[in-house]
RNA sequence: GUGGGUGUAGCUCAGCUGGCAGAGCACCGGGUUGUGGUCCCGGGUGUCGUGGGUUCGAGUCCCAUCACUCACCCCA
């Protein structure tokens, strides 16, 4: 049987024209960040599997059923990263990044993996564009870090989304909250997989969004309510940041983030235009990450933001972005001699900065203007045996059709000037 | 892992109670042996997802299977 080959279930792929919104998108998340002191890391896509379930947590979903892993032929097992925080902590902790001045700003985008039941906005391949800031406990850093991402999305010219922040507390207010939770919880009527929940991870049970279960939990504790003295001040302070830099929120007590190391500020961005994926970016303060993966005890922020989302949600407002690989110029041979020279032509195009492009192979003089109309070019150069004989090129203007001999020599210093014009 | 929907041309899809495989767009050629975008003429580019069954006859009905898709759980 001699099956054609297709992509691997759950890989979004991005093919021109469409793909320069992709990089588009990528483009405006990233630039905040590289304009605000975070240097760029480029950790690998696969790290020792003991790294994510140490890092992310056995308890979350991400770790239990939703890894890509794999034994190679050494006998380690590896697998590709579900998300970015594990791995460039432990880069940070590896290389010692952390002994030099604070806090280290990083940056990096590129694709994670999750074993999942693909939908819509949800795939197996996922893009994003992530920001960590290790070795800080300003709130100021919070603040910033924040605003990075409402900057990206800013800058993305994306309207429809809403901030959802909140503080999980620390190690000496959240376990005191965790075990009233758990009091309230084991008191409710829930199906035998939430019941285990509640006691492996209690603060997810708070998001779910099944009726029957998140009717009986509108009076459950809620973690705001019980920071200590210290939580308390931070988050007051975080916020009194944001407000400075022009950021609104929605307080969301009941945010639960899905992976274990978070602690304190805890945000995510959720935009309504996606179908049920409904979050575009999030992320949140990991107090315990350095020293749980065996480096010094740093606090840490940062957060995740997902392009294939952003630039769903782009299209959810019927927002046009950008449209790119179009050329000015479209070189046009007819015959064999010019159709030596429309190469050389077009690369000396090129090298003097004009996007160029030209006919290959035996397309006629009326195929190669179609392809020249379709390239998006503002002229289109027209070499004809009859032209090189007399030493010159027909430049014709594309839109007003109007055409003029321009002397070989002279055509790429023509050609420029008229397209800065 | 669980539930629903859909598989027909490159794309979007039509195809009735079973009777010659279709439309629009795209693409290719010509009208114009040296001029695109408009117009006119011509061209179907197909394993009707796959395998089996019922039938004189299956894109259509039945069974199985695969793929895609939406939703749940969960997440970017």
């Amino acid at each position: 049987m001699n099956r054609t080959i297709a992509a691997p279930k759950g890989v979004p792929e991005y093919l021109p024209p469409a793909s320069a919104a992709f990089i588009a998108v990528r483009e405006a998340l990233s630039r905040p960040a590289r304009h605000s002191g975070y240097g760029y890391i480029e950790t690998p896509i696969f790290e020792e599997t003991a790294l994510f379930a140490r890092g992310v947590g056995e308890s979350t979903d991400v770790v239990s059923k939703e890894m890509y892993s794999f034994t190679d032929r050494g006998g380690r097992s590896l697998t590709l990263r579900p998300e970015f925080t594990a791995g460039i902590v432990r880069a940070v902790i590896e290389h010692g990044l952390d002994r030099g001045q604070l806090p280290v700003k990083l940056w990096t985008q590129g694709p994670c993996f999750r074993y999942e039941r693909p939908q819509a906005g949800r795939y197996r391949q996922l893009q994003q564009v992530n920001v960590e800031a290790i070795g800080g406990d300003d709130p100021a850093l919070d603040a910033e870090v924040v605003w990075l991402a409402v900057a990206g999305y800013r800058g993305l010219g994306l309207t429809g989304w809403r901030l959802d922040l909140t503080s999980l507390g620390d190690r000496s207010c959240r376990p005191a909250y965790r075990e009233l939770l758990q009091q309230f919880l084991r008191k409710l009527d829930l199906d035998e997989e939430t019941r285990r929940r509640v006691e492996i991870n209690p603060l997810r049970v708070l998001d779910d969004k099944r009726p029957e279960v998140a009717g009986q939990l509108v009076d459950a504790p809620l973690m705001p309510d019980h920071l200590c003295a210290g939580c308390e001040r931070h988050f007051d302070a975080v916020r009194e940041h944001l407000t400075d830099l022009g950021v609104s929120w929605s307080d969301a007590p009941r945010l639960v983030r899905g992976l274990d190391y978070y602690t304190r500020t805890t945000f995510e961005f959720v935009h309504a235009g996606l179908g049920a994926q409904s979050g575009i970016g999030g992320g949140g303060r990991y107090d315990g990450l350095m020293a749980d993966l065996g480096g010094q005890p740093l606090s840490g922020i940062g957060f995740g933001l997902g392009v294939d989302r952003a630039l769903l949600a782009l299209e959810a407002e019927e927002r046009v972005v950008v449209s790119g690989g179009r050329v000015s110029v479209y070189v046009v041979p007819l015959g064999e001699e010019a159709r030596r020279r429309a190469l050389v032509v077009a690369t000396e195009l090129r090298r003097a900065g004009v996007a160029a492009d030209l006919a290959f192979g035996g397309k006629g003089l009326k195929g190669a203007m179609k392809a020249a109309d379709r390239s998006g070019a503002v002229c289109a150069v027209i070499l004809g045996e009859r032209d090189i004989a007399e030493g010159v090129a027909q430049c014709k203007d594309l839109q007003s059709g109007t055409q003029r001999a321009v002397p070989l020599v002279d055509l790429v210093r023509t050609l420029k000037e008229t397209l800065e014009s």
